[in-house]
DNA sequence: CTACATCCTCTAGCGACTAGAGGGGCAAGC
DNA sequence: GCTTGCCCCTCTAGTCGCTAGAGGATGTAG
C-alpha cells in the first residue's frame, strides 16, 4: 500500500532478487523500465514488486526466462484460456521428473563408488576405476 | 590395441566427445595436446582415448572440469592415498542428493499447479495464481 | 585430377547472471 | 555549508561448458 515506491535496493530486499539482477531483467525486457527520480534512480511500485515476486518464484521452480516472460504475458491478460500455462508447468514437470530419475541413476554410482573405496591408494580406489571404465557401472545408461 | 592412432573425428565417434568438444579439453589443458600429422592434423594414442572416456564419464556423472582435472592427476599418480578422490565422488553426492531433495520437493509444488489448473481462464489458473503468490505454496522451503 | 569429407584455427554466442571500474546523488552529522 | 559514507548509475567483461560458424587446408576415393 505504500504510494511512494522504493529504490533498487529496497525492491531487492523485499523481492529477494539482487539489485544487479533486477537491472538486468529491466535489461532484458522482463521487467518493464520502472520511473525515475530527478537524479536518475529507479523507483518500483507495488506492481513492479508484484511482478519480481511472480519472476523471483518462478525461477526458483526452475522456470527459464523466456518461459517467465510468456507466463507474465499471460497474466495480463485474464481473458484468455489457460491451456498455455498448463503447458508449460507441465513440461517443468516433465523436466523436473525426469531430472530427478536421472539424478536418482547417478546416485546410485556414486554410492557405489564411495563404498567401493578402501581408502588405500589410487592405484585400488574404486572411484578412480570405475570413472575409467563404464563397464564397471551398475546401470549403463547414463 | 591399434598402433597408429585415430583421427579427431574417430575419437570422437570412440569416445562419444564431440570433436570441438575434445579440442576444448585440449585448450583448456584437460587433455595433452596429441602429436599432429604431418599436415597439422591430431592423432590420438589409446593413452588419449582412455582419458577422453574417463573425462566423458566423469562428465555424465555430472562431475565439473575441475573435480576432474584433479581426479585425472590422481589417476596419474597410483601411489597417492585415494582420500582425496574420496571426497570429491562424496561431495558430488552430497550435491546430488541435495539436487534430488529440492527437486522432489518442486516436483510437488509443480503437480498441485497443474491438478489445481481448471483449464479455464487465465485469470482463475492456478498455474498463475500460484507463481503470483508464494504463500500458496505447500512447503514455503524454496 | 577432381570432388568431397574431414580437418584446422579463430572468433563469437548461449543462459542467467556476477563482478568490477569509474563516477554521481543524497541524507545525516558537524 | 561541507564532508562522510552509502547507495545508485552505466558500462564492460567474466563465469561455465560448451556450440556454431567463417574461412581455409588436407587427405582420400574414384
Amino acid at each position: 500500500m505504500t504510494k511512494t515506491g522504493v529504490s533498487i535496493g529496497e525492491a531487492a530486499r523485499q523481492s529477494g532478487v539482487k539489485a544487479p539482477t533486477i537491472r538486468y531483467y529491466e535489461q532484458i525486457g522482463l521487467l518493464p523500465a520502472p520511473p525515475r527520480t530527478e537524479g536518475g534512480r529507479r523507483h518500483f511500485d507495488d506492481g513492479e514488486l508484484h511482478r519480481l515476486a511472480f519472476i523471483r518464484h518462478a525461477r526458483e521452480l526452475g522456470f527459464e526466462i523466456e518461459p517467465i516472460r510468456t507466463l507474465l504475458a499471460l497474466q495480463d491478460n485474464p481473458n484468455q484460456p489457460c491451456a498455455t500455462a498448463d503447458a508449460i508447468a507441465k513440461a517443468r514437470l516433465a523436466d523436473v521428473e525426469q531430472r530427478i530419475r536421472s539424478l536418482q541413476a547417478l546416485k546410485v554410482e556414486l554410492e557405489l563408488m564411495v563404498e567401493g573405496c578402501s581408502h588405500g591408494r589410487i592405484g585400488g580406489c574404486r572411484v578412480i576405476e570405475v570413472l575409467a571404465d563404464h563397464g564397471k557401472c551398475a546401470h549403463t545408461q547414463h
